[in-house]
DNA sequence: ATAATTAGTTAGAATAAACTAACTAATTAT
DNA sequence: ATAATTAGTTAGTTTATTCTAACTAATTAT
């Protein structure tokens, strides 16, 4: 099997364990009121840190009033809290309430099993030679993504 | 940052990544009558090879009734044939058509595009390191999966 | 002061995907 | 031969997500 073909079949495969261990984690720890959608929203407001309902809908491209729909429901079942802006009374804020930040914890749970299961039968050297080379590819990444 | 938060922090970018390219896939070269759902199914009628309706049922792990009305749509597209088993009469083993055997190209092709952008940065030392360690981890994954 | 703009909301429609229950047709068991 | 089982379908419901259009309230420009 050539390189190439090695590291995108690893990737792939990876990706769709990543993809299963996301949806069982919502099934435990009772945060069964929450979709996989609403889910990614709530990783996106994490990510951005108190954006408004435009900074949102910018940013996942999608419209305003799908954002108000959405978050009114992340609202209603507590993970999230709007905080009025006072220098522009018609900006909201959004943050992360408690359960907002348990679910992010867990969900960076997730991803730690999902690391450890991976470097699972590597040896010590083994995973410091992998995170260097993963540290090259995040920086090539990162560069392509400003270039844009 | 400790080795495991590197590991974890590229393949949570990887995936994002994924997910951004698969997206911008079927909205290119004509494949916009398909939903990632859709498309989920027919990647994996083409990874089991000539389901059953029961098969994808199975392995998807949703019921017969929704995967008759998913399969539906991807034979009204185009997508999917149905062929009645000699044997018997009651079962239809599923196959891509045309159309549906391109449309998995595309889909490879994202992935190589993909990890062409991965090892892009890469020398050809780093590259034969990375595929002989994802190699590894592959190995890995797969005896997990046989352990279930 | 009044008009225009901006941030977010609400209402209503469309599409997708899942489910249960009730069905048809083919096969197997008694 | 008839009953039970199995594969897949159809109908109807529910939930989620998105959109456009029309709205309210706050701010900025004229």
């Amino acid at each position: 099997m050539d390189k190439n073909e090695i590291v995108f079949n690893t990737v792939e495969m990876i990706s769709q364990l990543m993809g299963e261990l996301e949806s069982k984690a919502f099934e435990m720890e009772g945060f069964s009121d929450i979709t996989m959608n609403q889910m990614h929203y709530l990783e996106t407001i994490a990510h951005l840190g108190e954006p408004t309902f435009g900074d949102l809908a910018d940013y996942l491209g999608v419209t305003r009033p799908s954002v108000s729909v959405i978050v009114k429901k992340l609202i209603e079942t507590g993970y999230v809290k709007k905080i009025q802006s006072k220098l522009d009374g018609r900006v909201f804020h959004l943050q992360l309430t408690e359960k907002g930040n348990r679910f992010n914890e867990l969900h960076s749970e997730v991803h730690q099993i999902l690391a450890r299961r991976i470097t699972e039968n590597l040896d010590q050297d083994e995973i410091e030679a992998l995170a260097i080379l993963m540290e090259k590819i995040a920086l090539d990444q990162n560069n392509q993504e400003q270039d844009k």
